[in-house]
RNA sequence: CGCGGAGUAGAGCAGCCUGGUAGCUCGUCGGGCUCAUAACCCGGAGGUCAUGUGGUUCAAAUCCCAUCUCCGCAA
């Protein structure tokens, strides 16, 4: 079966593990995000996606754009049987969905219809979600609304975060993804409907999602540590004005009423411990503003923080 | 050449502006106190102050120059 996969991060190299597990499976091009200026010195980066194809000599594709007629007869001389799409980052104009013989299929990770969207994996750890999943979903017109095709579930435990869940997901993302494409083969697939009732939005996640609300209680702080841990991170301002991003906390007390104001460091025994608007919680490690990643009990000893200082205004 | 911060003992920092004996909080080692301790007391070891045995100076962690490395912002 010769497939076109599109996708970007490195996420979507599980995605591509499948795909070539099955000997039978032809990637005959990629296509992903043009090559973008990261990093510092701002160097020119080429995708994950672009690496591992260039690795094995499969064509690689940047088209700033499918909606032109430059991309509709790459496609006619490609001709995929399917498309496998994995946060790519770009939205497919009905041609492309329809032109396939199997259609274009979509790797999401997310149990659909929760979570729709760019940010499902984060807002779902942020919902204090105990379980996702992923979802394979025959694509249509409209964003992660197609039919499901395949899900596998996963816990998400009270310390996970973002990284533990990405990897998580990706294991089973690979294994849905090649029961998908076996039963696509055997033509043994029960495409099921979402439930338009229970769909919610996964919305990108933006600088104001990382500042730390510590009136919130502190259950929901600390599932805002952790959604964003290792990346992009919470972050608050510490009494002097400098950024102090927070990879990993724990929750003290998740209930309990403080005296003193949200924000406030309220014991520096080991961890910095904070009151919230319910709670206490303690930042484990931090990363101060052009410093790397610490433990707070080291913070801590180069006497940045006093009990009673209060985080989070500036 | 996108903007900025930082390299001082095993860790985290101060000292640099206003050159003049290497300091703080910990850790570590030894001793003491204690029923006991991660607590407390006493003592010790551990640093070519990133590199250039660069420049200025009677004298450089400190001022100047170059290089290397790490990090934050932004994308």
């Amino acid at each position: 079966m010769k497939i076109v996969f599109m996708g970007t991060p490195e996420f979507a190299l599980y995605s591509l593990e499948a795909i070539s597990s099955q000997p039978d499976n032809e990637i005959v091009a990629v296509l992903t995000q043009a090559d973008k200026p990261r990093g510092r010195g701002y160097a020119l980066t080429p995708t994950p996606v672009k690496v591992w194809a260039t690795e094995r000599n499969i064509p690689v594709y940047q088209p700033a754009t499918l909606r032109d007629g430059a991309f509709e007869e790459t496609l006619r001389e490609l001709d995929p049987d399917l498309i496998v799409v994995t946060a790519y980052g770009k939205i497919l104009p009905q041609y492309v969905l329809d032109y396939p013989r199997y259609g274009c299929i979509n790797v999401h990770t997310s149990l659909l219809p929760r979570h729709r969207g760019a940010a499902p994996m984060q807002r779902a750890i942020l919902a204090g979600d105990t379980v996702t999943g992923v979802s394979v979903q025959q694509m249509d017109a409209g964003i992660d609304t197609g039919d499901v095709l395949v899900t596998r579930e996963i816990p998400i435990g009270p310390d996970d975060n973002l990284e533990t869940v990405h990897d998580n997901l990706g294991l089973v993302s690979r294994e849905a993804l090649c029961e998908t494409l076996t039963r696509i083969k055997e033509g043994t697939l029960s495409p099921v409907k979402q439930d338009e009732t229970h769909a919610t939005h996964a919305a990108k996640i933006e600088k104001s999602d990382c500042l730390i609300d510590f009136t919130a209680d502190a259950q929901t702080v600390h599932n805002q540590i952790r959604a964003l841990s290792p990346m992009p991170l919470a972050f608050t301002y510490t009494p002097d004005g400098k950024l102090l991003k927070i990879p990993q906390s724990r929750p003290e007390s998740r209930d309990g009423e403080n005296s003193c104001v949200p924000g406030t460091v309220v014991s520096l025994d080991g961890a910095i411990t904070v009151a919230c608007g319910r709670g206490t919680i303690s930042l484990l490690t931090v990363l101060p503003e052009g410093k790397g990643r610490m433990a707070a009990a080291d913070y801590i000893r180069g006497r940045k923080l006093a009990v009673g200082d209060r985080l989070g205004k500036n």
